[in-house]
DNA sequence: ACTATCAATCGAACCGGTTCGACGAGGAAG
DNA sequence: CTTCCTCGTCGAACCGGTTCGATTGATAGT
C-alpha cells in the first residue's frame, strides 16, 4: 500500500504538503502541487480510510438499516434499497446496509463503533425499538416510514391517510355504494406497521361519509393461502369494486379474477396501492395510488447529507408526507 | 465518544492494559479485567473502528458488488443478498453494498482506501471487466457466478449444463419428442452471462441425443412483450413440452396459459429454474431446477471468511458447481 | 541463597492520515 | 531601509486503537 509519506517523498516534500495539495485548504505553489499530483498517479495513492475516519471523524458511510419481516413481501424492499444506494454514491457516501434482525443493537452497536456518518431507517413502525437508540446515537438520522414520535428526525413516508381517501373518492365518483377493502395482515398491525392503519381508517372514515357499505379483510401473504382468501372473498359477491392494500393479495389477484371469469373493470372496479416498478413486475393492469418508493429513498438521503453538512448541530424534524398520486389504469368504471 | 483511554483512566490502568484485557492476547489478572470490565460498562465504551483498522489493517467489513441491469428481473438479486449479509454477520462482518454502475472503479476505489477486508462479486459475467481489478488488489474475493478464467478466486455457482440436461432427461423420460426452450434475451449473452449459453448448450446437446427436436427463442423481459411473445409461440402449437430458463417468461407463464386455457400439465408439460421464494412468490405450480441462490451466497461468505483468515497467503481457487436438484410440482406427465 | 521463570503491567512506538503554529522568502507600504 | 503581509512549506501533535519490549515482584528450581 502506498502511503502520503510515499507520496510525499517521491515529490519531495513534506506529508501536510501533500495534504493540503489534496484538500486546497492551503494555498500551495502550481508546480508543486503539479509534482505530487504526478506522484499520486505514479505510485497510485488512494487515501487510507481508516485513518482519514480516525483523523477527521468521517467515515463516508451510511448505514442503512433494513429489517426483512417474514410476513411482508419481500421485494418491494430493494426498490427503496436501490435509489438509496444511488443516490448516497451521488453524494459521495458509501453504504453499509444491516439487516440483523436485532435492530437496535445493530443501530448501536454501529453507531458507536463509528462506522457511519449517519443512518437511514427503512420500514419504520410506529412504535419502532431503534427509536430510542436513535436518539442516543451522535449521528444524524433519517428514516422511511412515519412512527408515533418524529420528533428529531427527518421522516419520510407517502401521505397513507390522503392515499386512502383518493381512492375511495375515486370509487365514490364512479357510484359505487358497497365495496371491498383488503388491507395487510394482522401481524403487521400488531407489529405496528402504522401505515396499515393509517390507510384503512381514512378510508373506513371517508367511506362512511359517502354513505359506502365497507367489507374489510385482512389479506393473506402466503399462498395457497392468498388464492384462497381472494377466491371466497369473491364468491361471496360483496359489492361493486375493490380497494386492495396488500402486496401479496393485488399481485395474485389477476389469476384469481381470471380463473372466475371475473372481468375488470366490467364485472368489478379494482384500485389498488403499489408501485410502478412492482405494477410492471407482476403485470397489474389496475388504477392505484403510487407509492414512490425511488422519491422516498432519495428524500432520505437527501435529508442526512443535508443534515451530516450541516454543523449547527440544530435537530432536525421535516415530516414529509408526499401526496398520492392515482395513475389509471382503466381499472375502474 | 469514551475512548479507552477514559477506561483506562477510570480503571486505573494504563491503555495498552484495557486492550489486552480485550483481546485477551496476554495474561491480565482477574481483578484487574473485572475492575476493566466494570468501568467499560459503566462508561459505555465501544472501540472506534477507524482507529482499530488503523492499527490492525483489518475493517471487519466485506465488500458486495452487486450490479444491476434493467434488462434482468430484479426480485431475484434480494435472494442472494440476505443470506449473505446473514451469513458475514454470523462471522463477525458487516456488509458495504456497492451497486454502482462502473463496477471496476468502484472495486479499485473500495479496495484501495482499504475499506473492506474482501470482496464478493455477485451476477459475475464470463469476461467480467471487474475481474482484472480482483486480480490486482490485494484483499481476497469470492464470487458467485462463473467466469472464464477463474485462476485465483472462489466461485460458486449452480452447474447450469448439468441444470440443462438434468431437465431434458425429464422430459425425454416421460417421452416428449418436441419441445419448446426459451432461455434469457439476447443482451445477456451479449453482456456475457455464461449462465445463459451454458444451459442452453447443454440442454440442446441433450435434446440432440435423444433426437428430441427443440423450438429455442429468446425470452422477453419487460411486459406486455412477454405476454404477447409467450401468446405467439403458445399459438404455434411447437411441441408437447416448454423448457423455461427465463424469470420473466415463467412469472407470466400462468397467467397466459390459463388466457388460452392450456392445462398443465395435461395440454402442455413445464420446466423451469428457478429459487423456491422465487416460485413462492409469483406462486408457480412448475417443476424446475431449484437455483438455491441463499446456498450459494452463504458459500461465498464462508469461502471468503476463510480466506481472510488464512494467513498462509496461498492464493485459492476452489469452483464449486452446485449440483442441480429438481423440485416436482407435477408440472410434466 | 541465587538465579531462572513467569504473571501482570506499563510506556512508547506505530498505523496513515489531518491540522495547527511557525518560519523563511519575497513584495508592498511607509 | 525598515516593517508588515502574504504565500508556500515544514514539523509536530493528534485522532484512538494495537503491539512490542521492558520492568517488577513473586514463585520455583537447585
Amino acid at each position: 500500500m502506498t502511503t502520503i509519506q510515499d507520496v510525499a517523498r517521491h515529490a519531495g516534500v513534506s506529508r501536510s504538503t501533500v495534504s493540503y495539495a489534496l484538500s486546497g485548504k492551503r494555498t500551495i505553489s502550481r508546480e508543486t502541487r503539479e509534482r505530487i499530483e504526478a506522484a499520486i498517479r505514479e505510485l497510485g495513492f488512494t487515501p487510507n480510510a481508516g485513518a482519514r475516519a480516525l483523523a477527521t471523524s468521517q467515515t463516508l458511510v451510511i448505514g442503512l438499516f433494513v429489517h426483512f419481516f417474514q410476513d411482508e413481501f419481500s421485494p418491494a424492499m430493494l426498490q427503496y434499497v436501490l435509489p438509496i444506494s444511488d443516490a448516497a454514491r451521488e453524494a459521495g457516501y458509501d453504504i453499509l446496509m444491516v439487516t440483523e434482525t436485532d435492530g437496535p443493537k445493530a443501530l448501536e452497536r454501529i453507531s458507536n463503533s463509528n462506522m457511519v456518518d449517519g443512518v437511514i431507517l427503512l420500514n419504520v413502525a410506529h412504535e419502532d425499538p431503534r427509536l430510542p437508540v436513535m436518539r442516543k446515537i451522535h449521528q444524524p438520522g433519517s428514516m422511511v416510514g412515519l412512527p408515533k414520535n418524529t420528533e428529531g428526525f427527518d421522516v419520510f413516508d407517502l401521505d397513507f391517510e390522503e392515499s386512502g381517501r383518493v381512492l375511495v373518492d375515486h370509487l365514490a365518483e364512479r357510484g359505487h355504494r358497497e365495496i371491498v377493502l383488503i388491507t395487510p395482515r394482522k401481524d403487521v398491525y400488531d407489529r405496528g406497521g402504522a401505515y396499515a392503519w393509517r390507510f384503512q381508517n381514512a378510508a373506513l372514515q371517508r367511506a362512511a361519509q359517502y354513505g359506502i357499505r365497507v367489507h374489510w379483510f385482512h389479506g393473506e401473504t402466503q399462498q395457497p393461502a392468498v388464492n384462497q382468501q381472494i377466491g371466497e372473498i369473491l364468491d361471496a359477491g360483496l359489492g361493486t369494486a375493490m380497494i386492495v392494500h396488500n402486496d401479496a393479495v393485488i399481485a395474485a389477484l389477476p389469476a384469481v379474477l381470471h380463473e372466475r371469469g371475473i372481468r375488470v373493470p366490467d364485472d368489478l372496479s379494482v384500485v389498488g396501492i403499489f408501485s410502478e416498478d412492482f405494477g410492471r413486475l407482476f403485470n397489474l393492469p389496475y388504477t392505484a395510488v403510487e407509492t414512490s418508493p425511488d422519491k422516498l429513498g432519495r428524500r432520505a438521503v437527501q435529508a442526512l447529507v443535508q443534515q451530516m453538512l450541516d454543523e449547527s448541530g440544530s435537530t432536525p424534524n421535516r415530516v414529509e408526507l408526499i401526496a398520492p398520486q392515482i395513475v389509471d389504469r382503466g381499472s375502474t368504471k
